[in-house]
DNA sequence: CCCTGATTCGC
DNA sequence: GCGAATCAGG
């Protein structure tokens, strides 16, 4: 396939409203994005307007360093996020390992039949021991812990099992509890959690270091 | 890991 | 001129 005018267009079109070469190649079809770059290039329109939408990020960017905060959202406990085949990792999510304790075998079988679907399996005592440091409940910035209070409200809800290298880790509610998920909306790249958890998992280290008290 | 554009260089 | 391979950055 050769670069016929009406291809060029096409190029020249989606190129000038922002699409990235991939977008372009996928559009026209017999092309690589390499292709289309090269073509972008000798046609000269290289550097063009940013991409993607215009409110995203403008901001200045006061970026710093990133550290892990707790990756406990408002559960009480950490449940072990076994991220897929363990291998490397770097002190990077910090998986600190922490036992759920379990409150207690079960032993009496309540009979709720035609109850609700998921009732509560009798009250279950929040573990008998002293839970790991509570999150960063004050350290998390506001408009984070906003993001993700909205996303766990329309979250898929996975169960451990349904995690996958490409659901959001972070898990909802008490691990000793039946209603108790991980997030599973799509991760960001090259993190664990998605948009939303990764903004309260990762907090710029002065802006946490001012909001704690 | 997944994506982006930029560059190089044999064809 | 073309575009795969590679590089550099997010």
């Amino acid at each position: 396939m050769s670069w016929t005018d009406e291809r060029v267009e096409t190029l020249k079109r989606m190129w000038a409203e922002g699409a990235s070469a991939s977008q372009i190649a996928k559009e026209l079809g017999q092309v690589t994005r390499n292709a289309v770059i090269g073509k972008v290039h000798r046609l000269g329109l290289s550097n063009r307007a940013v991409p993607g939408s215009r409110a995203e990020d403008g901001l200045p960017e006061i970026v710093e360093e990133e550290v892990p905060v707790q990756p406990i959202p408002a559960a009480p406990a950490r449940a072990p996020v076994a991220a897929a085949p363990v291998e490397d990792d770097e002190p990077e999510e910090m998986p600190a390992e922490v036992e759920v304790e379990e409150p207690e075998p079960e032993e009496a079988e309540e009979q709720e039949e035609a109850s609700a679907p998921v009732p509560f399996r009798r009250q279950i005592i929040p573990a008998g021991q002293p839970l790991p440091p509570q999150p960063s409940a004050n350290e998390i910035s506001p408009e984070a812990q906003a993001a993700a209070l909205a996303v766990e409200k329309t979250s898929k809800r996975l169960t451990l099992m349904e995690l996958t290298e490409k659901t959001c880790k972070w898990p909802v509610g008490d691990p000793a509890t039946p209603n108790f998920w991980f997030c599973g909306m799509p991760v960001q790249q090259g993190k664990p959690y998605c948009e939303a958890h990764v903004g309260v998992a990762f907090q710029p280290m002065s802006a946490r270091r001012d909001r704690r008290r």
